[in-house]
DNA sequence: TGTACATCAGTGAACGCGCGTTCACTGATGTAC
DNA sequence: TGTACATCAGTGAACGCGCGTTCACTGATGTAC
């Protein structure tokens, strides 16, 4: 057949998006070499033209995950500069929730993540920093504790939603989340 | 050889007792028929005597790791009827952190069992009621919102201070989350 | 209480399968002249 | 601009391995008489 250079980084970037999304659905170990190419349109054998390994991939599919991840969120947010509020309600939706492949990596993939090595941990670490420096900034406040908590809090709500079987009261875990989260002390209106 | 029936219920019991430390520590896709049956000191085809398959055997994990996690957390704590600020406390010490495989099934195992089926989950979800009605006793509240808030926000916690790798920053979020509870608004002091 | 025998908890070889990884190969791409 | 050839992205067969599951078998346990 023969193949382009050009072509070669879009592969990398399919399958990297592809990879995002497979393991943010159903989680790290559910990533297979063989399926994650198939369903970036290749075949098995060129993922070592892109990767050294499984594992190195994992590295960078929780990055991936991360971004996209983010960039979702993003998008799904009143626009111009996040407010403390919107950011809570957004995070805590049922849409939110209910997007598993395409919403929060931190959301997603902490749980398996938390027991991972430090390659895996430190760029989800990093992630959760940049978010409660982005909270802390929102809030309009100078100490980052009251972001740390918010943003464990969320994380925490959302996992806790997905785990919860009757729907409403799934529903209702995330609007409890909310609305403390939104009367935390210190934080603003906007 | 021969065994008696009485050996049975123990085999079972020794069986359920490693599964539930082997999915608080590597999750539920790490736990391998094969190897369980090793660390419970039988061989692997004995296994189809006790359960029906691999994914039935998960269900009955869950809800053991569910049991003996909320046992040794409860040793943890000072003895007698407990108090809300002495269960945030225990909950979000970093010896919990730290104790994946003896600790609460719900932080170890939130992430995972989020993306598994109705099966595995409902286990988990009523033990997450049985929690919270067990906080907002605490709380001497009657409203459960708090008690859920709490609930989502410790679990939370506690999964963020374990994908944070700088050791000094896992403790902070402990210590803010901490501070944060015990400050929640109609919360009770003890 | 003693004997004969059925039961059944646990053994370990064997199965088919999907996995991660390797490698000889293909052929358009891209370059040297 | 045209020709000759090296490069290398992607292919697909093959590998060894561990997995979940099955099953013929073993022998002390437990029961019937």
């Amino acid at each position: 057949m023969g193949y382009s250079q050009a072509e070669k980084s879009r592969s990398r970037e399919r399958i990297l998006a592809q990879a995002a999304e497979q393991i943010r659905a159903d989680g790290l170990e559910s990533l297979s070499v063989g399926k994650l190419m198939k369903s970036a349109g290749l075949t098995h054998g060129g993922f070592y033209g892109h990767f050294a390994s499984r594992s190195e991939l994992l590295v960078h599919a929780v990055e991936q995950a991360l971004v996209a991840g983010q960039g979702a969120f993003e998008q799904s947010r009143p626009k111009g500069e996040p407010g403390y509020a919107d950011t809570v309600r957004s995070y805590l939706s049922r849409k939110h929730r209910d997007s598993r492949s395409s919403g929060c990596a931190m959301a997603a993939l902490a749980g398996d993540v938390a027991r991972a090595d430090a390659k895996v941990r430190a760029p989800m670490a990093e992630h959760i920093e940049s978010f409660v420096d982005a909270m802390a900034l929102a809030m309009g406040d100078d100490d980052r504790d009251k972001a740390t908590f918010a943003v464990a809090a969320m994380i925490g709500a959302v996992i806790v939603s997905r785990v919860i079987t009757d729907p409403k009261r799934s529903d209702e875990v995330l609007a409890v989340a909310k609305r403390e989260l939104l009367a935390l002390p210190g934080a603003k209106e906007d």
